[in-house]
DNA sequence: GGCCAGGCGCGGA
DNA sequence: TCCGCGCATGGC
């Protein structure tokens, strides 16, 4: 891996350092609706920049990847910024980024994201413990509010140990699409998210019910090209968390 | 108290 | 292939 631009460095086995600030937003990458788990280290502020400091679990080189500091999001920002329709909600998340999420915790949180909402399914998804899903009841899966959605995860789990995330990886966006939707309590919103977030699909725009009422508004994400899916993030952080007008 | 939430599976046409 | 419906449950 090419660790070497002026967004950010490995310092050592366990620390970043991010010195690009204006492509570096923890809170907006943390609340932009693409991840509701905990990041696996602890991120601090300093003046010039930011320091990333791993947990046991992981290494600095991980995280390099996984808060994708190889790309220059200020460059997919100005090719978007040609779409007048995204400066405003561009300006506004100037700093998310789009994670290389693991993926079986992204398929488990996109399906008990269903028909729900963030503030209740986050405090569920905190309960559960992703490494170690299969000792888990549809039973189990009730008691942690994840409602009529329990019988679709015990399912999706046992699907997930017949899928190599390498093989899937292969596979363009509408194969790695249609073998995504056989898993149980996956449709195509939550496969697209998937897809997003999971396999880096940059180009592929999850459409929820916050982006059904953007597109009535003027957004037209199929014009939108490889960076579609940035776009969308934008887009989805504009809504769920408004700017303050003063 | 009613509507909504990062929708999906299912049955019927 | 394309409706329309039911669905658990808390937030607001």
């Amino acid at each position: 891996m090419n660790t070497k631009n002026n967004i950010a460095k490995i310092i050592d086995d366990r620390t970043i350092h991010v010195f690009d600030k204006s492509q570096f937003d923890p809170k907006a990458i943390r609340n932009c609706g693409q991840i509701f788990l905990d990041f696996p280290c602890e991120i601090i502020e300093q003046n010039d920049k930011f320091i990333i400091k791993s947990n046991a679990e992981t290494n600095a080189e991980k995280l390099y990847h996984f808060f994708d500091l190889q790309t220059d999001y200020n460059e997919i920002k100005a090719e978007l910024c040609h779409f007048k329709a995204l400066q405003a909600p561009i300006s506004h998340g100037s700093g998310i980024r789009i994670l290389f999420q693991d993926f079986k915790p992204c398929v488990i949180s996109f399906i008990v994201s269903a028909n729900n909402n963030i503030k209740r399914f986050s405090k569920t998804l905190a309960k559960i413990d992703f490494s170690n899903l299969e000792k888990y009841t549809e039973k189990d899966f009730q008691n942690m509010g994840c409602g009529y959605r329990s019988p679709y995860l015990v399912t999706a789990i046992s699907q997930l140990k017949n899928l190599d995330f390498d093989e899937l990886k292969k596979l363009k966006n509408d194969d790695l699409r249609r073998e995504l939707l056989r898993i149980s309590g996956v449709g195509r919103k939550v496969a697209d998210c998937i897809m997003l977030f999971a396999f880096h699909r940059l180009d592929v725009a999850p459409v929820d019910t916050w982006i059904k009422k953007a597109i009535q508004n003027g957004h037209d994400f199929s014009q939108y090209g490889r960076y579609a899916g940035v776009a969308q993030q934008y887009v989805f952080y504009a809504l769920i968390n408004p700017q303050k007008t003063n």
